[in-house]
Parts: C-alpha cells; sequence; structure tokens
RNA sequence: CGGGGAGUAGCGCAGCCCGGUAGCGCACUUGACUGGGGGUCAAGUGGUCGCGGGUUCAAAUCCCGCCUCCCCGACCA
C-alpha cells in the first residue's frame, strides 16, 4: 500500500518517502517552499514548549519583530552581510499596480541586522542590561538545492538575541543556551551530540565564536542541530547599541544570538528511523501510544469499546497523548499505518482481550507482544514510554560510538572517508589552508566543530606541525 | 547556473510521433462478504490534459514563451 524505499537501497528516496508518507510535509509548488504538516508540526510544537520553557525560566522573553528590513540596516555589519548576500531575497516591488518601491527591503534570513536598530532604543543603561529576547518566527534563505525540514527557502525556528553589560556575561549566556540545545537534541529527541566550537571558517557571519550542537544520522553525515554565537561588540558597534556604565560612561552592549529550526524534525527521523518509517521519541511524540481496535461486527465492535472507556480515561488522566484507531480498516494495515508514523506504544484490543482484562502491547523498537493487565495501565505505560525513550537514545549512542574514530593523519582520514562515514577526531594546527585541503583531500568533509575540553596534543593531520586544536571531522549535510 | 528527463483524476502512468467524444492501475465513495500483521467481489465519484499565446473547422497531441518537479554536475552547508 504505503511502500517506502529502503533504507539501505537509498537513504535519500527513503527520507523524502518517509517524510511524506507519514504526513510529516510536503512540498508546496513554490520551488523550496515547504508545507508542515499537523504531525510535522506537532513535533516541531513539542520541541517549542520544552524550549520556550527553558528560556522563560532564565529570564528570556519573547519579542516579535519585523520581517521586512531596510536595506541599509541590512548592510551596516560587512562580515554579516558578506555571509548572507547570496542567500537574501528581496522585495522590491508592492501594490496592485506592481509600484518599485523606493528602497528595497529584504525578506529576513535572520534577525540580527533589524532587531539590532530598533533594541537599541530600549537600552539606555546598565540597569536595562542584560536585555533577554527570543522571537519565533519563519525566516527566508534563497537556497539553490532544497530538502525537506534540512533546507527549505523558508524554515521555522526561534532566533534568541541577547544583549548584555560585559563580555564575560554574553560569553555565559552562549553557553547556556547551548547546553539547553543539547538538552533538546539528547533529552529530547533522543539524538546524541557533539557540542563544541566552530573553526573560523565555520563561524558565523559577524560573530566571534560560534558554539554548535552535532548530531550523526543514520547514513553517516553529521548534521547541524544547533548553534549559539557570542558577537562581542561586533553588531553593537555596527548599530551604536550603548549603555551608560556604574562609572557614568558610554560603552557598546555585548551580544549573542541563537538558533534550532524545524531542521530537527529531520534531524529525528534520519536519527531513528528504519525500513519500516519513522520512530519518534515519546516526548516529542503527538501520539505516544495508539490503540487499535479489533472486532469483526457491531456486537463485537462495542464490546471492545465498552472495554477500552473502561480504562482509556486513566491514560488521559495520566497525560499519555494516545489515539483509539476506529477507522474501518483491517487491522494489518492499521500495524503498518502506524508503524510508518512511528507511534512508540500500540495496544491490540480485541474481544479475546476484554474478556481477560487484558491488552497485547507492542513498542516500535522490539515489535515484541507482551500481555499486559489494564489494571494499573496508566503507570505501565508511562514507565514502558521512559524506558522507550532511553533505548533510543542509548541505541543512537551506541551507533555514535561506533561509528566515531580517532586518527592522526590525512591519508587515513582520506581512505577512512572512502569508505564511510561518521565522526572523526583528530589532531588540527588551527590554519585554514589546512582546514580547506582537508574538505578538498577528503571530498567534502568538513571540521564539524572543536573540542573545548580535551587538549591538543600531536601533530596537525596535515602538516605534521604542534597542534592547538583537537577536533571533529564528518561530511555534513 | 550548465546538461538530460518529465508535467494528463489524490498518487503512479498510457495516449502525443500520425490533430477528430480523455483512458488504465492504485486510492476515494457505496454495498456485500471479511477482520488478532498490509483482504475479496460489485457498482460508482472524480479532469481548466502545468500556465499563457499561436496555427487549425478542430489541439492533451503541432509551434513559441513561461512556470514547476526529478536525475547528473557546479555552488552552498
Amino acid at each position: 500500500m504505503k511502500e517506502v524505499t529502503k533504507m539501505s537501497d537509498d537513504f535519500d528516496r527513503w527520507y523524502t518517502d518517509v517524510v511524506r508518507k507519514a504526513e510529516l510535509a510536503d512540498w508546496s509548488g513554490v520551488r523550496g517552499m515547504m508545507v508542515v504538516r499537523p504531525y510535522g508540526w506537532a513535533m516541531w510544537e513539542a520541541i517549542m514548549r520544552a524550549f520556550d520553557d527553558m528560556i522563560k525560566e532564565s529570564g528570556h522573553e519573547n519579542w516579535a519583530f519585523p520581517l521586512l528590513i531596510p536595506r541599509e540596516f541590512l548592510v551596516k555589519e560587512a562580515e554579516h552581510v558578506e555571509g548572507f548576500a547570496p542567500e537574501v531575497a528581496w522585495v522590491t516591488k508592492a501594490g496592485g499596480s506592481m509600484e518599485e518601491l523606493e528602497e528595497p527591503l529584504a525578506v529576513r534570513p535572520t534577525s540580527e541586522t533589524i532587531i539590532g536598530p530598533l533594541i537599541k532604543r530600549y537600552i539606555q543603561s546598565h540597569r536595562d542590561l542584560p536585555k533577554l529576547t527570543n522571537q519565533w518566527n519563519s525566516v527566508v534563505r534563497w537556497e539553490m538545492r532544497s530538502r525537506l525540514f534540512l533546507r527549505s527557502r523558508e524554515f521555522w525556528w526561534q532566533e534568541g538575541h541577547t544583549f548584555h553589560a560585559s563580555a564575560e556575561e554574553a560569553m555565559e549566556e552562549a553557553d547556556l543556551i547551548l547546553g539547553y540545545y543539547r538538552s533538546i537534541a539528547e533529552d529530547w529527541l533522543a539524538v546524541p551530540v557533539l557540542t563544541g566550537m566552530k573553526s573560523p571558517a565555520e563561524t558565523f557571519p559577524g560573530a566571534v565564536h560560534t558554539l554548535t550542537v552535532e548530531g550523526l544520522m543514520k547514513d553517516g553525515l553529521a548534521l547541524q542541530m544547533g548553534t549559539s554565537h557570542y558577537f562581542g561588540q561586533n553588531f553593537a558597534r555596527a548599530y551604536d547599541i550603548s549603555f551608560s556604565n556604574k562609572e557614568n560612561e558610554r560603552e557598546l552592549c555585548y551580544s549573542t544570538s541563537w538558533g534550532i529550526s524545524t531542521r530537527l524534525v529531520g534531524a529525528l527521523v534520519m536519527a531513528h528511523g528504519d525500513d519500516s518509517g519513522l520512530i519518534v521519541p515519546p516526548k516529542v511524540a503527538p501520539i505516544q501510544v495508539v490503540l487499535v481496535p479489533i472486532f469483526r461486527d457491531a456486537d463485537s465492535r462495542a464490546k471492545v469499546e465498552r472495554f477500552i472507556n473502561s480504562w482509556a480515561p486513566e491514560l488521559k488522566a495520566g497525560g499519555i497523548r494516545h489515539r483509539v484507531d476506529w477507522r474501518d480498516e483491517r487491522p494489518g494495515d492499521k500495524y503498518a499505518h502506524w508503524e510508518l508514523k512511528g507511534v512508540p506504544i500500540r495496544l491490540n484490543v480485541g474481544g479475546r482481550d476484554a474478556d481477560a482484562g487484558q491488552v497485547e502491547m507492542v513498542d516500535r523498537l522490539s515489535r515484541e507482544r507482551i500481555i499486559v493487565p489494564v489494571s494499573g495501565i496508566a503507570k505501565r505505560l508511562r514507565n514502558e514510554l521512559d524506558a522507550f525513550q532511553t533505548k533510543l537514545f542509548d541505541r543512537a549512542a551506541k551507533f555514535q560510538r561506533d561509528n566515531t574514530s580517532e586518527l592522526d593523519t590525512l591519508d587515513e582520514v582520506v581512505a577512512h572517508f572512502r569508505e564511510k562515514g561518521g565522526f572523526v577526531w583528530t589532531q588540527w594546527c588551527g590554519e585554514e589552508d589546512e582546514e580547506e585541503r582537508i574538505k578538498a583531500d577528503a571530498g567534502g568533509v568538513t571540521i564539524r566543530t572543536i573540542d573545548q575540553n580535551a587538549k591538543a596534543s600531536g601533530r596537525c593531520l596535515v602538516c605534521g606541525r604542534p597542534a592547538k586544536f583537537r577536533v571533529a571531522l564528518a561530511k555534513a549535510y
């Protein structure tokens, strides 16, 4: 019926099949612009709720800033503009007769350049700081090659922008958010990540440094799952965002920005899915438990329905997101359907079960059938869901371990990536030429992150000079 | 952006070369049988043939322009 290409046959096709057939998202007819369908959006909503709670807890506030950015604002921070220029979309005409605008307006590719000049009004004194803002919105980047969730011309995200009175505080902010992102990836999406700093070449345009969260997908490619940038005073200088400090001296703010996007839905698909479809971590699953009633006629249906109604309210009371699939389909169809959608736990409930006061429980990972009594079922399911979340993370962590190696020379790295993907830890001197050499020789392999915890030891894999950094290499999306 | 291919029902396709009443499979609707791992039979619904223009008595079919999608490459991550 709804056949999905096997992952081992063609990973890219498998991904597209799963995203579309599990009803996460679709293309829209406007090139590169996607429709996020309710099942996919619900996962994003779960991520939004989780992250929004985290930042509210630490004093951040949600704002809404304009979609369109005057050109004069956009071009003020030189490095930033240069970085984004190739992918900015412009509004140049408006009105019924398509009149040319005097000043073209950029559709935001990110909002640093509009928030800077606007927020300065609200920052005069050190007493106004820190200013911790965030906005949930969509941005447009005119990409040439698009993939559902991973690279579309419009995507939905949060962008946090914060302003501080000291460099230390701003850097701490960037670190704090990186920790939140790690938690979203690992605790919510069950995707283990490497965290650390980007190399200068991979640093966000205009930033002093960029911190990143990198996950590993089942095809061995790395995926950037969130970034947190420390700007120093770069943006404050460009937009004159300043405050009077305690000594009544004028001083430029230190700022940060950080974002995670709907790309994370793609990450969850590629980190956990299998040939039968999605496997959704319970904490972000729109449906955590699906009940498949089994019946043949009105009488047997009524019997099963009475049975389900006698205990299903406990699930609701227990905060378990569940659904009963009363569609008039064959049970086998429904099993396949909900497996494609990646629902963690399924309960098969028929007349025999009603008589025995039990259900048949099947989890999406093991697919083993276990008979479970309905008394105390909400608590049992809560435990099963928690265990499922842990098992999913452990499985992904094992995959990451099994696909992470430590190599010393460029030759070894090139040979490695000819055969397989994954992360490779190695030593690097810190020079951009050497970084480019890796990319050229190893077929697009890049430095995903610099280890912030371990000191470098040994020699640079390319030039053999003493290494300054321990870095993780991978091919990436 | 370069090379190649394609747009006909929700999806997958035939019809186009050689102009003349728009078809097939799946899905969908209805009914019957069925029902603990992807059912069977029957009867139905559903179309600006991607968009715009041209040629013609007549265009899904021929000609011109545009749009969108897929594959390979380039670029980007």
